[in-house]
DNA sequence: GGGGCGTCTGACTACGTAGTCAGACGCAAG
DNA sequence: CTTGCGTCTGACTACGTAGTCAGACGCCCC
């Protein structure tokens, strides 16, 4: 007598057990019509009684899609990333697919290519592209899977991919607009790393708020995110009497700003004023509370998934190209320059 | 001529271009021995040619397993969580696993249950319950399919249920320690909300530590990890000049606490100490530097997901119950009481 | 009473992989 | 030369589900 390893019960078993054929069985789970109300009962009572469950590898076979959706994402704990990649599991859950990461960690050799190579061989209908950033290398996806990427992603090709943007390029011309309209001669900026995506569009948004106001464009710094970056970058800026404005690329990096600035002596918002970006939850309870801005992650989300979700089911249509909502939450850290 | 909707190739096309068997061509993907050289390179050849990937719901179905590792985790973008599952992502890759996360919303009814049942429906051989909260209800799991806790889950019940520590209890110890140490006459402590286990662990090694030093217990206050309820403690704690050290249970909180107390004019740390929770990445640039205590999520995801995978692959072993390892990062929100 | 249609059910089969078993071949030892 | 063993390969089959197709039955209408 061997192990009593016995198998989970199967369709089988349980139209045996309930006196009907396996298709009907079949026919039941999956909600069609056409069934007998009393076959029906018997069926559903039968699979209780054995804690029947479909198969799902069964079912990917046979119908040749697995219903998942597979994220190639970027494995770090930052606010933006983490909030996106939190929308998106539940967007995925709700139109009733499984939801599947892969995380690509930063600097890896061809990390973006390795996550959907591990995405596409786990079988996935989708692939989510969520936070792209660009490894210098042509980014080609062979197979027969739609791909969306939240943002230009250079050198992305392929047979079925399409990008949808994020907020970025308002989000920048909004923030600088702000300083500007406080009668800030012109605006810093304090950008994430330039192999984001996301990092390019804000400094582009930055940049064409400039000029459509004729305001000189100071050099740019670039951080990596982090608050000690954000730091780095303040002890720069606050060495200059000329910097009254500046807008930081995320709300970490505003943190290690602010705090080289309150080192050096530079009142914020009365010396310097300073917009974030993320409104993380304690930018509200910071010294000065920050000015920021929020972005719908939702809202992205669900529409992206909603294009990806239309190329998997019923084929390709056409790429779009959109900045998404997005909303300045103006608190104590900006002011009118002082002079 | 209906639609070209060609499906992927299979095995048994890879077998035809190769001139081999499909069997041969199984034996070939899977590294298998007693293959012979030049086959093998056909096999390969022949594989590339066509883009040969293979098809993991026939595999599954095949072999009774998924390779694949469920969690089921909180869908929030607080750093202690989100850095959990990024460790556990990476950890089940590297193990040779794919991973798939369902989300449960905090306060949804009998959330945990209905993501285990996801993950049950999804098909996966290992189950992980990253971030515990109490629902008041017994979760019993019934499927033949290991489940990991971190964390004592109150009624978690089942056939093959273990259980691993955080290091909560060790930690609320050691923070409390550290302000005992420095001569303070007792600590106040902000908690977490009460459902989360980690919350009562660190609660817990408050009240440990305070007993072994012989010290009172002042009254305990519970925040819900945000930086609002933070302050709201930080308002009552600076109206009491009894409070000279407080253990806040995450940094998040403990930055709105120091909102509060800097508003209050009691000064940190000379006149109030401040333990934080978790280092984030800005806490070393917070005014003042946060001490605070660091977590290692990669030896907690490392050492729980062995676990699991010991039971995935060769059945029942014994629970353990340990604290794993953390790290008091003394900055300069602590100091000896003033007086 | 016969024809037609809508409702319900089941037999058969495909999906792609890997386990089992059998057999072919070459080489070494007796 | 025979025997035996190690190496290599392929035929057959199971895995659990759902699509296709065919058939049974009851009912309504002419």
């Amino acid at each position: 007598m061997t192990e009593p390893r016995r198998r989970p019960p199967g369709s089988t078993d349980v139209a045996r057990l309930a006196g009907v054929s396996q298709k009907t069985v079949s026919r039941v789970m999956n909600g069609e019509q056409y069934v007998s109300d009393e076959v029906r009962e018997r069926v559903l009572a039968a699979a209780r009684e054995l804690g029947y469950r479909r198969n799902t590898a069964a079912r990917a076979l046979n119908l040749g899609r697995f219903h998942r959706i597979g994220v190639a994402s970027l494995g770090t704990s930052l606010f933006g990333p983490s909030s996106l990649l939190i929308a998106l599991e539940r967007r995925v859950r709700e139109i009733g697919y499984a939801f599947t990461v892969v995380n690509t960690l930063e600097g890896e050799e061809g990390g973006i290519m390795k996550a959907v190579e591990s995405l596409l061989e786990q079988g996935v209908d989708g692939i989510v592209l969520s936070e792209p950033i660009d490894e210098g290398q042509t980014l080609r996806i062979e197979a027969d899977v739609p791909v969306l990427s939240f943002g230009e992603l250079a050198g992305l090709d392929g047979p079925r991919v399409m990008v949808t943007g994020g907020s970025g390029v308002g989000a920048g011309r909004t923030a600088t607009e702000h300083l500007l309209g406080l009668g800030h001669a012109t605006v810093w900026h304090v950008a994430g790393p330039s192999r984001w995506f996301a990092a390019r569009d804000r400094a582009q948004g930055w940049r064409e708020a400039l000029a459509a106001a004729g305001a000189p464009e100071p050099p740019m710094l670039e951080g990596d995110w982090s608050p000690a970056s954000g730091y780095a970058a303040g002890r720069i800026l606050a060495a200059d009497p000329e910097v009254t404005a500046v807008f930081v690329a995320n709300d970490d990096m505003a943190i290690g700003l602010l705090r080289a600035l309150t080192e050096a002596g530079r009142a914020v918002p009365e010396q310097v004023s300073v917009v974030g970006m993320d409104d993380i939850p304690s930018a509200a309870y910071l010294s000065p509370p920050l000015t920021t801005i929020r972005q719908d992650f939702e809202a992205t989300a669900a529409h992206g998934l909603e294009l990806l979700v239309e190329r998997i089911e019923s084929g390709p249509g056409q790429a779009i190209r959109d900045d998404l909502p997005m909303e300045l939450v103006v608190r104590r850290s900006t002011a009118p320059p002082k002079e």
